[in-house]
DNA sequence: GCCGTAACGGTTGAA
DNA sequence: AGTTCAACCGTTACG
């Protein structure tokens, strides 16, 4: 029952719930020590976080200046290396030099949308 | 004793 | 409306 609330605790004493992202104000706190220059190992004593946890958003914070969880979920983007998406950008950039990447990349998404649907 | 990271059991959500 | 399944989750364990 994913609903009861799978609470959990870990060595440390804190609780967490398995397969869920920290609280967000968690996170926060994390970051803000690390930041008032706390040593990692005392961070994760003091707020009851595993190690390895406080390493990891640590590690991305610095990477990504973000304090969010990546996004869970969805489905594969499954673009395998499709020869004839090659041939369909190369003919976008022929007929429109001026187009940027970003718009090509709709461009090709909205056309596969519809033969998905189709 | 600290820290990076793999393994593990778990959940999510677009297609 | 229900199933799939690769993405991420945090904890634990190892080096």
């Amino acid at each position: 029952m994913p609903h009861t609330g799978q609470a959990g605790v870990n060595q440390l004493g804190g609780v967490f719930v398995n397969g869920r992202p920290l609280p967000d104000y968690v996170r926060r706190r994390i970051v803000e020590l690390a930041l008032m220059g706390v040593r990692p190992c005392d961070i994760s004593r003091q707020l009851l976080v595993s190690h390895g946890c406080v390493s990891k958003i640590l590690t991305r914070f610095y990477e990504t200046g973000s304090i969010k969880p990546g996004s869970i979920g969805g489905s594969k983007t499954k673009q395998v290396a499709t020869p004839a998406v090659v041939k369909r950008i190369l003919r976008l950039k022929q007929d429109n030099p001026a187009m940027f990447a970003w718009e090509i990349r709709e461009q090709l998404l909205t056309q596969r949308i519809c033969d998905m649907h189709t």
